[in-house]
DNA sequence: CGCGTACCGTACGGTACGGTACGCTACTTC
DNA sequence: GAAGTAGCGTACCGTACCGTACGGTACGCG
């Protein structure tokens, strides 16, 4: 048997993402009744497959979780000059996506399912999430920041400090909120505006020069 | 028959109380086997009793989650008159109280079951857990920062925005990472360095005065 | 003493779910 | 067209766990 691709690191074929896409879904409506059976129902696949590709429930949740993952990185290339008003529309981007991903029901299932399952010892679903998650982001931040200090525009000591200060004026408490059942209703604009004051904190914070007088808060 | 005092509202009574400790220890120590059986051996109660007493599994949590409510408001009573140095220090009391908490083993297992549960609609543990985490902190903290631009100390047009600044430089990316899985060790002295760096970066941002110029960042 | 009450320990029923086995269909390959 | 293979649908098994029932014990009370 050649253990199936999607157990290991492999890209998964389109039918594979089809059943992930499925389990997503499932998670999305209800993840109560994220049962083998309901997936296969719902994948039009049969279980025996399901254990074939995936190895086992917790496979399947992980290759569920890594595929989600893979569609997150839409990679920004970074700017090598970088005045005040590239700075600031680049954290506002950063801000916005990241409001965007976290205030999802995707993100909201799949942050419940992994913390679910953080509490044991095997099927590492919270590493996974945490390293493309707030650890992506921020491996893509600092080197923004760090573009921003070395053209004297922003004064730290520590990158990830900075970077943690910015994790938590955009975030503040929307997370924990919706993770624990809280309906916020945040739309586009609502999301730009958070953006727009987070980043506008973070650069009163950090801020060496003030490139741009005519901002608005 | 008298449903039970612990389905309503009504204080537990010393015994349920060991009963509801025996759930948190067990939350604490592998929240994959919080089975009402194990509660009940650990308890050294029977099941019957359980269910006689909390209605159902949910009713058992639920009451498990108020109760640990209950402990954890220490109130501190507002101090009327209010100097730059008292705010300073009021705000540092909440910022070190709520890192301890969160990042207590408790607290952790409590959210995750509550997160768990979130998904689905009946037993709004999630809920519980808000009202006594955030959202009692924030009505703790409101009044301090009103009474601080009462005092000119402070300037922001919405408390409850303010607050939540508050909140996300204190809390930035340590609940997600606990939750997810991570083990950060804080201890007393970084717990007490993190909220002095929060609450200076707080007070840059909406302080008024500046009352106390030989401060450390 | 007899009775009711409260509770412990344990055994049992029902069920949901993870994982496996098997029959069948359709498609590829020689 | 025969053989092999991938995969669907379904039936099945074992187990874990929720919820209940039952026997046994200690204690208060008339």
């Amino acid at each position: 048997m050649q253990a199936s691709a999607t157990a290991q690191q492999d890209a998964p074929s389109a039918r594979q993402q089809a059943v992930l896409d499925a389990v997503l879904g499932l998670m999305v409506e209800d993840s109560e009744q994220l049962t083998m059976d309901a997936v296969a129902r719902r994948a039009s696949c049969s279980k025996e497959t399901l254990y074939k590709w995936f190895g086992d429930r917790d496979g399947l949740l992980t290759a569920t979780v890594r595929w989600q993952a893979s569609r997150v990185h839409a990679g920004h290339d970074a700017a090598q000059v970088l005045d005040g008003a590239t700075l600031r529309e680049r954290l506002q981007d950063f801000a916005v996506t990241w409001l965007e991903v976290i205030t999802g029901p995707t993100s909201v299932a799949l942050n419940r399912i992994a913390i679910a399952h953080a509490g044991s010892r095997k099927s590492n679903l919270g590493g996974i999430v945490l390293a493309n998650g707030r650890f992506a982001i921020g491996e893509r931040v600092k080197p923004v920041l760090e573009a921003g200090r070395a053209a004297g525009l922003l004064a730290f000591a520590d990158s990830e400090a900075a970077f943690r200060t910015f994790f938590g004026l955009v975030g503040r408490d929307i997370q924990i909120r919706l993770l624990l059942g809280e309906t916020l209703d945040l739309d586009g604009v609502g999301i730009r505006r958070d953006a727009g004051r987070a980043v506008e904190q973070f650069l009163a914070l950090y801020g060496r020069a003030k490139p741009d007088p005519n901002h608005q808060t």
